[in-house]
DNA sequence: CATTTCCAATTGTCTGACAATTAAAATCTC
DNA sequence: GAGATTTTAATTGTCAGACAATTGGAAATG
């Protein structure tokens, strides 16, 4: 691991990246320890300070943690899911949050997958699935649910539909797109009769998820995007004359 | 913005956080500077080292880019989709290499969305799509083509399909799983009939696609699935026995 | 007006110090 | 000797102050 002293490229944006490339390159495997601030020093000839940045720019990308104290330092930490999620979640937000992206597109997105799910879902689905989805339509059945509470409500049940097409890869790529759409879809104010279509589908898609039928699921979420993309054209236009 | 001196997390994490906040939230917009490093020592009443680190921290994300000079300074970025696909590709890549997802399930993964694109691309591929797509089935006509480049075209020629969906949140997704495939996909050795079972199989899916026909496209992909799986195995066998 | 020089602001790096944390080693108590 | 307590050493976290490098604008110059 060298490091261009002359190069333009900051130090520590140098370290940093020495010490990525040997992570990924296996030379530095999961849980070792990284040699101490000091030796780093020592190693690349550069200051604690540069050494404490670039390691503060692999935190932030979850490559490595850190722990004081006596046998502390810096650890090559194994990728979880839930880092990978949260990376994946703010990404996806700040695309579109950015305007980057925009909201029919990503909706397009998230759709597309949970089709691609589908077939997966049908095969694989099991009882602790279903369960959670039919729950999750009950209570969205309820009268006097707030907004909120249907949409997280909504997000539930179709974090289980994904996950039961037991694909983590397919799960947490979902996860970014749904939740970078949640801001949004929390302006929506969901009339009784939108909720009654919602659920209607939503039933619908459980329903044939249960007998293993793909298609039917399939053909649930084509709805069930189009309801989508008609309630969020309608808040957005709300919002455009309030903002008038 | 205010942090919390008495709190166990790390400060520079506090200030990261912070600062991430407020961009999310667009209290700081694309393109706006954020306050001196100096200014942040005092708003934050910390440090400048722990100020830099909390910036560090945030430019690893690409959420910030740092200018030298008089009137540089920390600005919010812009976040592109060459970053997004960066950070996306570095996180499938570990990932893969760290054990946490199978080849397999990358790789199901993968096919799942490229059938999930196939709709959407029978409908908007344009001209220039397809000639890609149709250049790069040519190439792996060719004899003597080595299996780097015959891998290469296959990762061009899916990614000019996924890219006729015209989705670039899908785009960006695909590019993440199939990077992080291609490491392994290039320990492959391609025999001639292999190869010729490929291309009879893009050809399908081109003239598919050509023809709008979304559901052949999806047949194409399927096919093309249950292939890579057998030669991805093959070269797993094969590199087992070597190992021994 | 164009060019060059200078200046001031800002980030990047370095040095040295001390605080906080933590596990292991040493010590003490019974 | 066993268990509780204290000490110690290693390590990261934070601070303070300095200087170097970079860069755009202002001032001086022709």
């Amino acid at each position: 691991m060298k490091i261009d002293p002359n190069s333009s490229a900051d130090l520590s944006v140098q370290i940093a990246s020495a010490i990525k490339d040997a992570i990924i390159a296996g030379d530095l495997i999961v849980d070792e320890r990284l040699p101490s601030e000091t030796e780093l020093t020592e190693q690349f000839e550069v200051s604690r300070s540069t050494v404490r940045e670039a390691l503060k720019r692999l935190a932030a990308q979850s490559l490595i943690r850190t722990q004081r104290g006596a046998t502390g330092g810096a650890f090559v930490n194994r990728l979880s899911y839930e880092d990978a999620y949260a990376q994946q979640i703010t990404t996806a937000t700040l695309l579109l949050s950015m305007n980057a992206v925009s909201f029919d597109t990503a909706c397009e997105a998230r759709y597309a997958l949970e089709r691609a799910c589908a077939p997966l879902a049908a095969t694989r689905r099991d009882a602790d699935h279903l369960a959670t989805m039919r729950a999750e339509v009950f209570r969205q059945n309820q009268p006097g649910l707030s907004d909120e509470a249907f949409c997280a409500s909504d997000v539930a049940f179709h974090r289980a539909l994904v996950d039961s097409a037991a694909n983590p890869v397919l799960s947490y790529q979902l996860a970014g797109a749904v939740e970078a759409m949640q801001p949004l879809m929390n302006m929506i104010t969901f009339t009784e009769r939108d909720r009654a279509r919602i659920v209607e589908l939503h039933t619908m898609i459980v329903d044939a998820l249960d007998q293993g039928d793909a298609e039917a699921v399939t053909t649930g979420l084509t709805e069930l995007e189009e309801e989508t993309r008609k309630l969020s054209q309608n808040a957005f236009e709300k919002r455009a004359a309030q903002q008038r």
